[in-house]
RNA sequence: GCCCCUGUGGCGGAAUGGUAGACGCGGCAGACUCAAAAUCUGUUGCUCGCAAGGGCGUGGGGGUUCGAGUCCCUCCAGGGGCACCA
């Protein structure tokens, strides 16, 4: 290793990060200072921030988000650690081929060019990465172990070919997801979405609904939001699965049951109607007969998904002629309908509506006519009655059955155990735990992501593809003149015989959701050039990871998908571990204010200015109306670009300002003078390190620098526990407070010089995970051999933490009158008689004399009077 | 509609049930300067008062406690997640 005195340093009057950030960047890379070794001796950390999507240029997005990682990184390796800290691309996905399709430069191309680009910006964050083991997903030599665990799935029974409704747009020919139907358009061609039905791969996260969410109480070091989020999107529900008889207009009973699924069977004596899905197998057959029920089918299928459309959409349904007898009353026969409101994909794609206690079986009732029974009313009244609002059960209410035959008086719980048992014992229901959790959909019909190893034969039907074969690589020689899957029309590449038979076949040409890429990146950087996706001895040392960090929005689908993940490939063998990350950062939105004109033109923050309290176009003049503070975004053009910012500032200062005031998982205002303040407050800890170095060798500790001394390693203790725990905004409050003590240290006529040296050297350890090429620069000008990278954690000194007096507050009545400074030990009696002898204690108490008195040692004294 | 989070000076925000406002930004005053910037020093919740010293203060209301920003109930406001899920 190059001793750092080859570094060279000169000592400027400023300090200029463009030119000491790239050497110390340099020294880093050169010296392989992050790249990562096993080494069973030591403790190992794995940090990890979620990698980018290549969009071509990172964003503050991308630079909050990483620097917190690398406070991480740094912190964790001066106190010892192992630390592994890797970056990679997500580099499969749509904006590639749109920028193939609107600029004809080919997804590979443009990825790759994009990626070299954010490297150069990553590098010059400073960032203590292992850059050894980058890794880019759209690469044969990433994806091949995806295409090589699918099969792996394949053969456990982790996937499943079936057809589903997709939003299919009829322009670009092809699926979109939901988010990417906007008013029922697609969002690129703004043609009219068909729903289409499709044969689709699907991953069986539903095998893992209960585990992924039982386990999610042992995830203790992830935000309680988070598993709140996944909880409610696997939405677990206890219920009852039941049949009905059916009978025909005329009353004759068909051969044929009506399954239905609730949670509210406790209302069984309410139900006045059934209603089915529009796919429900048994509308399907009888609309062959129907001409009216084919085209209500018709109908409700042309409405479309969206939420808007759901949310205006009204209740409707079309009697099918059937009617469905109640389980416990034989006599009472309810109308069957088939209904817009009924999904097919959750329970049984069928119903029994009780109007009186929902409010989408009221609305429809109230539309069709049909009576509504209460069958819950609070304890003390007869009986509820029901206008356009159902009767709910307020959470605490007491409240009992009504018109319910044998449930009369009983409790809603007592009268779903009774319902339940009855109806077991009658062999028409049993109780089922049902999940909102739906498989995960794979198959997209795009060419820019991992091809699916699969082909489909004439005779030997789905056949994957031989593991020896692998991978199944993506070709380059396609055209994007044409809407659709180049795949699909590539003239050679789909066309391949049948590893089976032989026989002339047909590659799939659908390929993965990009998710899947995703969503096990973190396990390969373990051991990035294994031959397997995994190697199970750098798996072992390493995983989990120890410390994720990304944004909120994926507190969902990827999150999700990786556990998934875990669990499908331990039960395939390619690991042992169900939860990926042992503990998870969400960290908020970068955002900025908005400006506009007059016209409602938005503009640059870069082209506004700021005189007398208003704004102004800094080119025209024209003044601008404040759009309100959001996140940064190209629409509303309230972008910082990073780039330009550590141009003009340094790494240091935007690292600083990313990490100062604002709690890490709060959205944080992006402000010209939040990152003014970062960096006078660099130049300023350059001017003291400096002082301090100039202030020459020292002695010992005068008593002169005790107070000093103090103040440095109580910070230091706090910077450590803060730094511990994430609360970044803390650690520089503490680094200010020690910055500020030795400005004051150094201003005295006798300046503690040994004080001064140890504080300016405990200062630039403390903020190194912060700003490391500053932290280096001072180090060095400190007269340090070493580099901050290669110097552990510095330790505070206990006996400069204990303090032998303190002050504590005095109160009269629970308000606040006075203060006392006593000995720490001081006995209560004494602390007692000291505050009873205040002034201001007889001034408040007014003559009268304390009742009791409270006394807090360490803490407060409180006398009431 | 259901679930969750947040609410503290002009602003970002501190505060194991124990001195509310650490630290920063901004403001004000002073030093340096011909001047400005930069820097350094002091000051800065509101309010009454010449002062000493009071009063009021953590979205509103209530409660528990010797003591509440912190715990409980309730209402209000802002943000987020899910949403025809039976």
């Amino acid at each position: 290793m190059k001793p750092v005195s080859e570094v060279k340093s000169a000592i400027p009057e400023l300090y200029d990060p463009r030119h000491v950030e790239p050497r110390w960047q340099r020294y880093w890379s050169e010296n392989r200072c992050f790249e990562a070794q096993e080494d069973p001796a030591r403790p190992k950390y794995y940090v990890l921030e979620m990698f980018p999507y290549p969009s071509g240029r990172i964003h503050m997005g991308h630079v909050r988000n990483y620097t917190m990682g690398d406070v991480r990184a740094r912190f964790l390796r001066a106190r010892g650690y192992n630390v592994l800290h890797p970056m990679g691309w997500d580099a499969f996905g749509m904006p590639a081929e749109n920028a193939a399709i609107e600029r004809g430069v080919h997804p590979k191309t443009w990825t790759y060019e994009n990626i070299a680009a954010m490297r150069d910006q990553l590098k010059s964050m400073g960032l203590a990465l292992d850059w050894s083991r980058e890794l880019t997903t759209c690469d044969p030599s990433y994806y091949r172990h995806e295409q090589e665990m699918f099969i792996d799935f394949m053969k456990a029974g982790l996937v499943e070919r079936k057809v589903s409704t997709v939003n299919w747009d009829p322009v670009d020919n092809t699926v979109l997801a939901n988010e990417q139907v906007i008013d029922g358009r697609g969002w690129r061609s703004g043609a009219l979405v068909e729903k289409r039905d499709l044969a689709q791969w699907f991953l069986k996260i539903t095998d893992f609904s209960e585990e992924l969410l039982s386990a999610l109480d042992g995830l203790d070091h992830w935000p309680e939001k988070v598993r709140l989020m996944q909880r409610n999107w696997i939405g677990r529900s206890e219920g009852l699965r039941f049949s009905f008889a059916l009978e025909d207009a005329a009353g004759a009973l068909l051969d044929e049951r009506l399954t239905v699924y609730t949670t509210r069977h406790d209302t069984i004596f309410g139900a006045t109607f059934c209603a089915i899905s529009v796919d429900h197998e048994l509308v399907r057959r009888l609309a062959g007969k129907d001409q009216g029920l084919a085209d209500f089918r018709r109908e409700v299928a042309a409405l479309g998904t969206s939420e808007e459309t759901i949310e205006r959409a009204e209740k409707k349904g079309y009697p099918l002629g059937l009617f469905a007898r109640h389980p416990f009353r034989p006599s009472v026969r309810l109308p069957v309908y088939a209904a817009n409101f009924v999904l097919m994909g959750y329970g049984e794609g069928a119903i029994f509506g009780c109007p009186a206690h929902d409010q989408r079986d009221l609305d429809f009732a109230r539309k069709y006519g049909l009576p509504v029974i209460p069958v819950v009313a609070p304890k003390e009244a007869e009986s509820v009655s029901i206008g356009s609002e159902p009767y709910l059960e307020k959470e605490g209410a007491e409240t009992v059955l009504i018109n319910s035959d044998f449930l009369n008086g009983m409790t809603v719980p007592e009268a779903k155990e009774e319902t339940a048992r009855r109806m077991e014992a009658m062999g028409i229901g049993e109780r089922k735990v049902n999940y909102r959790l739906r498989d995960w959909g794979v198959s997209r019909q795009r060419y820019w992501g991992c091809p699916i190893p699969v082909i489909h034969c004439k005779t030997c039907g789905i056949v994957p593809v031989p593991k020896s074969e692998l991978p199944v690589v993506l070709p380059e020689d396609v055209t994007f003149d044409k809407p659709g899957n180049p795949l699909e029309r590539h003239p050679t590449w789909k066309n391949v015989g049948c590893p089976s038979c032989g026989s002339a076949a047909r590659r799939e040409t659908d390929t993965f959701d990009t998710f899947i890429d995703s969503s096990w990146y973190y396990l390969r950087f373990c051991s990035p050039n294994a031959d397997e996706p995994l190697d199970p001895k750098a798996a072992d040392y390493w995983l989990p990871v120890d410390q994720y960090i990304g944004g909120v929005e994926h507190a969902i689908l990827h999150l999700l998908y990786s556990r998934f993940f875990c669990r499908a490939m331990t039960r395939t063998g390619h690991l042992d571990m169900a939860e990926p990350f042992a503990s998870l950062f969400t960290q908020g939105m970068v955002i900025h204010e908005t400006f506009k004109t007059a016209a409602g033109e938005w503009i640059f923050p870069a082209d506004a200015e700021h005189k007398d309290g208003r704004w102004f176009h800094a080119k025209t003049g024209e003044p601008l109306i404040l759009g309100g503070i959001e996140k940064m975004s190209k629409s509303k053009r309230n972008v910082i670009d990073p780039e330009a910012i550590i141009e003009r500032y340094g790494a240091d200062t935007a690292r600083w300002f990313m990490l100062s005031d604002t709690p890490p998982d709060r959205d944080i205002e992006w402000t010209e003078e939040g990152v003014e303040g970062a960096w006078r407050f660099t130049q300023r800890l350059w001017r003291l390190v400096n002082d301090a170095a100039k202030i020459g060798a020292a002695g010992n500790f005068a008593d002169e620098g005790v107070e000093l001394r103090r103040t440095v390693h109580r910070a230091l203790q706090a910077v450590t526990d803060d730094l511990s725990n994430l609360r970044f905004n803390r650690s520089i409050a503490r680094v200010y407070e020690a910055a500020n003590a030795l400005g004051a240290a150094l201003q005295q006529s006798k300046p503690a010089r040994a004080a001064i040296r140890e504080a300016a050297k405990i200062m630039v350890l403390m903020f190194a995970p912060m700003m490391p090429h500053l932290a280096e620069e001072c180090w060095k000008i400190l007269g340090n051999q070493t580099a901050v990278v290669d110097t552990p954690w510095p330790k505070p000194e206990p006996a400069l933490l204990a303090e032998s007096e303190i002050t504590i507050a005095v109160q009269v009545n629970g308000k606040r009158r006075d203060e006392i400074r006593i000995k720490k030990d001081l006995a209560r009696e004494e602390i007692e008689a000291t505050a009873l002898a205040l002034e201001s204690v007889g001034r408040a108490l007014g003559g009268r004399a304390p009742k009791k008195v409270i006394v807090v040692p360490g803490r407060i004294v409180n006398i009431v009077g």
